[in-house]
DNA sequence: TCAAAAGTGTTCTTGATACACCCATGC
DNA sequence: GCATGGGTGTATCAAGAACACTTTTGA
């Protein structure tokens, strides 16, 4: 089956980066999901999981629909991130691409669980390989939306377990803003909130104290939200 | 001439959100410049200046193009804004905008100046007609954006003469804030800056204390960014 | 001389920062 | 019993908010 236009039109893709956060190292850090490409061009490379929309989905459902062909990941945290248009930035021909933004817990999304997924791996994100195509702008971009979100709306939870320390978040907000806060200072901030609720389980395990679990009161946020409040860290 | 291709694909416009300032007015306002189209669909209706991205150009140049072509107007501050993609919303056939903001000086864009001008007109942005395709869905989007920006980055100024008075700019960020500031600290925390210069002019003609005029610090402003400097308001 | 906007400082309140010790747990 | 991270309060400082009068200008 092929199709003819009067004018030549580009190729449109959607890409995703998923970001994650793995609390449980020596250091924590945010990663990144990418796959390994299996056909040409960049045969072999990794890249950004994505694909073509087709005709009749909305780009929204197309970087879901590629985010779970590729890697198994869905009902997450995903927002249109920006589009790249650079007429070279793929060999096959002009091919624009709308990127986006997922926010998943780690531990949920461990791999071996996509389709493709023996060919996907997580990457600390200033440990990438080398990327195909324009991703590494791409990701490099997301990053910076991230940053940038983090700070004025309460995102960080979509990469935390629905059950978090306020350790965890906190190591969560250094990582991603890569700077440090006063633990007490911390705690204050976000229980000023009122947007935490005790769970009554504890974090036990470890050689010390057990720490005290806590959910994000997503209900009472959509709440305040719609009067105007702000979220800031 | 006519290309073939294997698969379907959707069509891939821009449209640009075009704001400007109105300080003259009683009361100021924030307005856009929409086009009358002359061909269907949407024939007679207002719509934002736009059109089809071509095979060489970026997704930047193919926006600046159409803004020129549409309305005269160039070299003014322009970014990309969010890609829209609903199946449905052009009648002709699925068509994906990508959708940017662009923010001029009404004086020195005065209509008459662009090639179709004729068919051109600002509009309040609370005033708007009815517009063609999802328009207005991008206009609102347009102005959380605008509004969202405003508050850390110094983009006000674009809406700006080149010379303006405090009380001036004072209004600007009260139209689009859509809530009033004490003189005193509003003139304090600009001060505090150092971003303006005093060039010397003053703005008579009404019957009152004529006021200082002050231009944009803009090199002074990218040495700061560079060094992690937040503007906010 | 009047109406209208320009210009200017101080006090108070609030939120941000800095800082150090005891507690519970697993080994 | 010790090493490790959990948990807590106060004092200081800086920034934001509230607030009113004098000055200059054109008509």
């Amino acid at each position: 089956m092929s199709f003819t236009y009067k004018y030549p039109r580009p190729a449109l893709a959607v890409d995703c980066v998923i970001f994650g956060f793995d609390h449980t190292q020596e250091t924590p850090e945010l990663q990144t999901l990418c796959i390994e490409r299996n056909i040409a061009p960049f045969k072999g490379k990794w890249a950004l999981p994505g694909g073509f929309v087709q005709m009749d989905e909305t780009l929204d459902a197309a970087a879901a629909r590629e985010l779970k062909e590729e890697t198994g990941i869905e009902n997450v945290y995903i927002e249109q991130l920006y589009t790249f248009g650079a007429p070279d930035r793929d060999p096959r021909g002009r091919t624009v691409s709308v990127a986006y933004v997922a926010l998943v817990n780690l531990e949920k999304h461990h791999l071996d669980a996509g389709t493709d997924a023996k060919s996907a791996a997580w990457f600390p994100i200033n440990k990438l390989p080398a990327l195909a195509f324009d991703h590494k702008l791409v990701v490099k971009t997301a990053i910076e939306r991230l940053r940038g979100k983090v700070r004025y709306q309460p995102v960080g939870f979509e990469l935390l377990p629905d059950e978090f320390t306020l350790s965890e978040l906190q190591m969560l907000y250094e990582t991603i803003l890569e700077r440090t806060f006063d633990k007490r200072n911390f705690r204050k901030k976000i229980d000023g909130y009122g947007l935490l609720i005790e769970t009554g389980g504890m974090r036990r395990g470890k050689p010390n104290r057990a720490a005290k679990l806590y959910r994000f009161d997503s209900k009472r946020y959509k709440a305040l939200e719609k009067h105007g409040f702000l979220f800031e860290l």
